[in-house]
DNA sequence: CAAATTTTGGCAATCGATTGCCACCGTTGC
DNA sequence: GCAACGGTGGCAATCGATTGCCAAAATTTG
């Protein structure tokens, strides 16, 4: 059949150049070993493999040693704009290491996030990013058995994976904290997935702030997305004015979230900020070219990236070190989508309505779809 | 030293186990070749490899055949918007087939291109997938010599490589004869990088249709960008002030650069669409969002990455299919950037000005922040 | 029933780099 | 002058799957 033999030069062929043995060429070229190799000798060979422009046979060498140097990466969804950053982030530092990664999605399906792993785990891969975790993952836990792992932007319970996450907590105290300021009482959230940490922890930093903040809410005022995406954030707009409790201000668990918020609720004559203000979390690209502008919570998604895998590769390269978890501060991004209460409105005409969204009538009737 | 046995069975375990030679199981489980193997043999071997959890060694397989299923894919940067979704589609049709994907960012460097390229190639990758190349990219045809190669977005002029690429002709036809239905004359550019192809042809389309239109720019009017991106749209539009030519509309090369130019005109109290109507291209996730709304020219990113994807498992599967190009037709989308300069404006109040940009008194007053 | 064929499956070489072990070299010290 | 030693570098086994070749077994054919 066809010849395997590609053309290549292998280090054979270096080494009958040079005259020595591939032992030797192999030594000379592994910075690991070559202090066993005089440097005339390194100069011959190195000059022989320049010439002959040899490259090491990644599957030669990975057969033997068990290592790739080949990173999994696995996202939800690539083209969801938070993932982006954290993938450069990624490749960024594994490049700088001399290390790739190959990227699987899953849409947020668990099962699909096991068969992603399966597929990547016989390719020798050393480590495993996840961006996709579930909070409480068991799953997760038993596919990356015996792989060094680390978690990036969200987390698990296991406290065995590595993880960088994002301050969500001082996110959401930060927006609530500045939705107070604005005179905001009565203020709503629309929270996110709560099998997913950063739907879980944003949500419970809302309730726990309006209530250190003393936001005068009896109980919580919140609608739960089923995903992190405009389309959601339209449905759960909706569900939380069927749900008649009065509020001037919605804090969205997402910047998706509350595009799709705004949206909504502009097609009930609701205008943002005028009549609604309305956070979202992120920062993600364009946020600041919407109309209104996002107020939201600025995120290093990049860094991120570039910590998850500086931590990979420390703990592929030196074995035992304990898992770490890091928690990357994040910032407060005041634009056009909030509004004061109190101070007069914008230049912009029209009466100056300070009374709150469902405030009228009878303000509760139940609301028809739960979940 | 360490022992390199990972724990994981091999085809020597199943075979011990089934009391067969590897060969055979290796024959087995290999579809082209398990009709060599008896049924109820089969059916033991393909028992006792899922009771072991049996995956065969990726690395052992790929020193053997020369073969690895993965596909290195160079985009420039994948935070820019347009990636993702081609990427996704890549991803997708490569894992329809065991096949996975290597990315790595460029950034728009040619000579970073070719450190990627050099960084796959000793992994062993089938076949290359570039979003990156330049238009005459000479170093892409030599650096992906040897290995099946797609472009995808951009095309290069080497007709040895297969391509996916939009029909930015049309697109640009579809804007223009938008424009000029609203009554827009005097139409201006605000082009890509002309060493891009998409830059390149859009910015032909420009001009070549706008005088088959036979609109009456003596010669065109058009800034050139140094990137796709919303600085490069601000740089450009003042350019364009700067240049003191009347114009009504401005045509973008892309959505970034429509954005840039939508922000650098409003702080000259320039707004769109009342003041002058502005078009993108690529219908980025958002644009539809933003205020204005962007009028701009859909193209099927995801589409476009699956048939790359398709395209090389096709020339890597089949040895000698001849370089295919393909053209993928494009979408007209019209919102709120553009509009009519001959009806009466919307039911904004204001005076309807309909004079062009530029037109007044002494066009030519230098601008004061050049940058 | 013997011969011809077809199935079935074993043998062993192979892909290319790595690495433990050992041998050889020249140098130094006693 | 000889043993000890550190520095070099060769030998060969090894990683795990693949595959051309061949032989044994099963089946068909004459």
């Amino acid at each position: 059949m066809r010849k395997t033999r590609n053309g290549r030069p292998t280090m054979k062929d270096i080494a009958r150049d040079v005259g020595v043995h591939v032992s030797t060429i192999s030594r000379a070229l592994n910075p690991k070993s070559n202090h066993a190799v005089s440097s005339e000798l390194m100069d011959k060979i190195k000059r022989a493999s320049a010439r002959r422009d040899y490259r090491p046979n990644a599957a030669a060498a990975m057969l033997r040693t068990n290592r790739s140097r080949t990173i999994g990466v696995v996202v939800p969804d690539i083209t969801d704009p938070v993932f982006p950053p954290i993938i450069r982030g990624i490749e960024d530092a594994l490049a700088h290491h001399g290390y790739v990664a190959i990227l699987a999605n899953t849409d947020g399906d668990a099962r699909r996030q096991t068969l992603a792993v399966e597929a990547l785990r016989p390719r020798g891969i050393d480590g495993l990013i996840l961006a996709s975790v579930m909070r409480d993952d068991a799953e997760a836990t038993r596919i990356a058995a015996g792989i060094p792992t680390v978690t990036v932007s969200r987390s698990t319970g296991d406290p065995q994976f590595s993880s960088v996450v994002h301050d969500e907590d001082d996110g959401f105290r930060r927006i609530l904290t500045h939705l107070a300021s604005l005179g905001h009482r009565a203020i709503a959230s629309i929270a996110g997935p709560q099998t997913i940490s950063t739907g879980y922890n944003r949500y419970s930093s809302y309730v726990r702030h309006s209530e250190l903040l003393g936001l005068g809410q009896d109980r919580p005022l919140a609608s739960f997305a089923r995903a992190f995406n405009e389309m959601e954030g339209e449905r759960c707009a909706e569900e939380l004015l069927v749900a008649g409790r009065p509020f001037t201000a919605v804090a969205c668990a997402n910047d998706r979230l509350a595009v799709g918020a705004i949206t909504a609720f502009r097609r009930h004559g609701i205008h943002c900020p005028h009549d609604v203000s309305i956070t979202g979390f992120n920062d993600m690209p364009l946020a600041d070219r919407l109309s209104p502008a996002l107020t939201t919570v600025s995120v290093q998604h990049y860094q991120a990236g570039l910590q998850a895998a500086e931590r990979i590769i420390d703990m592929i390269e030196n074995a035992n070190v304990t898992p770490t978890h890091i928690v990357l501060p994040v910032g407060l991004i005041v634009r056009t989508s909030t509004r004061s209460l109190t101070r007069a409105p914008d230049k912009e005409a029209g009466h100056a309505d300070t009374s709150p969204i469902n405030d009228n009538k009878n303000s509760r009737h139940k609301r028809e779809e739960e979940l």
